[in-house]
DNA sequence: TTCTCGATTACCT
DNA sequence: GGTAATCGAGAAT
């Protein structure tokens, strides 16, 4: 069938999942700008963390169990878990099958249907939506159910950054370990971070 | 089988 | 600045 006459594309092409291909960190640095949708809601990525098997902040450093088989499965897939018994926190796998690596999404920039997420966080506050890897991913929608599923699949949509833009790196948060690890990544002056980087 | 505590957030003083 | 909410993984018993 012919491709519709349309205006360039104003996003960047879908993300494939060789994207995730590398270590923890160049994808957590990777992924900052990156526009992140989940059916159609969502925004820009604005703030990452990177965990990987040799770091004692990490589910994987003490091997694999059932809570974190998605880590250690293949990536460019989404690895989903319960915090503190009711939050969930949404991860992207990477590096490779069995390594145990993955980047912790904790922020976005809402874009793209604003009202939904605000009717499903409760409030409006364009500031609040995202900032926070629990807060988004109860204003995308994001459960357990989505644990293992590829990232360039429905009801993934992952574009590649509009823009190169300055990025900030520092010590990660709420963690008890490995806190002199600077592997968390932002949008430097972004103002739809969990915390000011 | 029981206990502890967390890659958090919202609401309290 | 402090803490309750809430549940499952991993450790301890």
């Amino acid at each position: 069938m012919p491709a519709p006459a349309s205006a360039p594309n104003p996003r960047g092409a879908a993300i494939p999942t060789a994207f995730f291909d590398r270590d923890a960190s160049t994808v957590a640095r990777a992924l900052i700008g990156t526009e992140l949708r989940v059916d159609g809601v969502g925004g820009i990525i604005v703030e990452t963390e990177a965990y990987d098997t040799t770091d004692p902040a990490s589910h994987s450093f003490k091997g694999a169990t059932p809570r974190n088989a998605a880590m250690f499965g293949p990536p460019g897939r989404a690895y989903v878990y319960r915090s503190y018994g009711i939050h969930w926190c949404l991860n992207f796998v990477c590096e490779g099958e069995g390594v145990g690596s993955a980047v912790l999404i904790r922020a976005i920039e809402p874009t793209i249907g604003i009202a939904e997420m605000a009717r499903r966080r409760g409030m409006a506050d364009a500031r609040r939506l995202c900032s926070g890897p629990g807060r988004l991913c109860q204003a995308l929608g994001i459960d357990g159910s989505v644990n293992h599923a590829r990232i360039d699949r429905p009801p993934f949509d992952l574009f590649e950054a509009a823009h190169r833009q300055p990025i900030a790196a520092g010590p990660r948060i709420g963690i008890t370990r490995g806190t002199d690890l600077p592997w968390r990544y932002s949008a430097k002056g972004s103002k739809f971070l969990s915390r000011p980087q």
